[in-house]
DNA sequence: GGTGAAATCCAAAGCGCTTTGGAAAACTGA
DNA sequence: TCAGTTTTCCAAAGCGCTTTGGATTTCACC
């Protein structure tokens, strides 16, 4: 069924059909009315492709996703933050679509999207220090969004992100406050801005507190279990053992657990573990009470928020940059205790 | 930049350079040559929605993740099928466009789809027991295909599935050559078609080893590592405790093996886990000697070559329904070792 | 050099919608 | 009753592409 069909149907033109369909002040609210139902009983939605080719929009949002060959990892968070912004969107008659694309093909992607007008505005993803994509998208002049910030560009430019830096900053207090002296660190690739932020706020804490940042007990790496694992055996093995641990993520934190327990010793009286949670929705931390005390910010939310901006800049283009700084909360649950004494 | 400028850049027709552009015969290749040039030198690529309007196509593919307002669990799963899919659509010129909607609204979501003709063909995520969208799309007449089955629709149509069965009866075979006779299933959701099927080939493997289906040693849930501990945390605090567990997912299984520790056992030695893996990109298990015995089949690849088959069907759309069984692989860890004697 | 065939190109219609510029119809009020 | 508004509707152009049907040019061959 289209315009042109359902107009002949009713015996109207396509005019008024698309006037009443589009809440057009020109139409009586009988004939708005009938329309309405004949469009609703003959399940009639007009083509996308034609409409946008008439208004010169797009309604849809583009998420490009960058995938590293190398490292071959999907973000974990991804889904999460899909589920949100999607929400937003549907709520909008917008859609979005989605590329996975290696990272040397991205500047042909965007360029792509601009040039063949599939998108109104794209979300982006997994910023890094100095991201060239920002630079690249102001210059296409296509309408963005940053989950995230990139340290080191500093033009302004739309985006939403964790207060990452004081969020770790906090963390690391908190163990101060219970007494440790031996925090490690145990974060994501430092490529990655955010892993970038919270290491800053980590050592910010100790300088604070004067202690000296220990290489020994800070790692970078991809966010996996394994990773938590193995990092949180090496630290223990060593004479210099820290009493706690701050992990980048709740997976990591899983292989924290794991290699503390495997050693015999008891998560929040031995050792503390503090980590981020982005309260991904198949990995809760705990019920109620929740299991590792944690600094967490949804995910989720964040999603919804930032689709929410991008769609807003984009029907209001004149409005300077917008941008989001939120700050995660501090949940304390049972994987952190005073630090123990020395014998 | 359009057709039209291009052509009249080059002191063409418009008929003359899209031929060029998509490959026609009646085209000198010098003039192709020269029109490619300009066409890479000025930027240009046809209007996705121009394109589509001509040719009735859309050039994309819908996938409509269902996520039920009551358990809003984000399948862990997929973010790496997705990515799996789109290295399939961008090598063939495809978009992906993802809705994300709740179980009362899909459909109307898919009737939109087809009805705005947004996209050629959908993939369907999640299927249930009985699924009832299949029998949608059929009568719509929308081009789908499944990752998983319906049990209990019996019309042929396209889809794409992990032998669960045989994987979860090979699996408690293997178990019991261990010398295993109390194994315990910690199973997905049970209206979820994948988890009916993994039960089914656990209760096959009890039978043919005559040993009694126990409702006691079956739990059904989200596939959380909560999940995984309070399930094996209550079913080893029973007299009759299993010495091995079976669990669904890679994520349970984290809990399972905590379950087991924190209670002073070894996992391996006086429980043994094998889990089913999906091969995530962000959960591996283990390097190169897999920490939990498992069945495994990456669902990446899975995204991959279901894309395939539903791009091959909307070009060939008079085959008859394709359909792949995938096998999964045991992979034998650390995680599984003969049945403790009893003392 | 002339013929028919092959190669090369083009004008214009059409895909399904929105929107402009008017026309016709239905109301006003004097 | 009739001019002036307001309401209600419409024909047609245009969005950027593909594709049909045809025109023109080039080529091979006798």
């Amino acid at each position: 069924m289209n315009l042109k069909e359902l107009s002949h149907n009713l015996g109207l033109s396509q005019t008024t059909v698309s006037r009443a369909l589009n809440g057009y002040p020109e139409v009586s609210p009988a004939t708005r009315r009938r329309v309405e139902e004949a469009a609703k009983t003959f399940n009639y939605s007009p083509s996308t492709r034609a409409k946008g080719l008439a208004t010169g929009q797009a309604l849809a949002i583009g998420h490009v996703i960058p995938l590293s060959s190398k490292h071959e990892m999907v973000n974990p968070i991804f889904g999460d933050f899909i589920a949100g912004a999607g929400e937003t969107y549907s709520r909008h008659g917008y859609e979005m679509i989605l590329s996975i694309v290696d990272d040397d093909d991205e500047r042909r992607i965007y360029e792509g999207l601009k040039s063949r007008r599939a998108v109104d505005g794209v979300i982006v993803h997994g910023p890094r220090m100095n991201e060239p994509r920002i630079g690249l998208l102001q210059d296409l002049g296509l309408p963005f969004a940053v989950h995230g910030r990139a340290s080191g560009y500093d033009k302004p430019y739309a985006w939403l992100d964790v207060n990452n830096r004081s969020a770790f900053q906090r963390a690391t207090d908190f163990l101060f406050d219970l007494g440790h002296r031996r925090i490690a660190l145990i974060n994501g690739l430092e490529v990655m801005d955010f892993a970038h932020r919270r290491r800053e706020g980590y050592t910010a804490s100790l300088r604070a507190h004067d202690i000296a940042v220990d290489a020994a007990l800070m790692r970078s790496g991809e966010m996996t279990e394994v990773f938590g694992y193995q990092s949180t055996r090496d630290m223990l093995a060593g004479d210099d053992a820290p009493t706690a641990i701050i992990s980048s993520s709740l997976i990591s934190a899983l292989g924290v657990r794991r290699a503390i327990e495997e050693k015999g010793l008891v998560m929040g009286k031995d050792v503390s573990v503090v980590t981020h949670d982005d309260a991904l929705s198949y990995l809760q931390n705990g019920g109620d009470v929740p299991i590792f005390t944690a600094t967490r910010s949804s995910v989720r939310d964040a999603g919804r928020k930032l689709a929410e901006m991008l769609l807003h800049s984009i029907s209001n283009p004149n409005l300077p940059p917008q941008s989001v700084l939120l700050e995660a909360e501090l949940m304390v649950g049972s994987s952190t205790g005073p630090a123990p004494r020395k014998d």
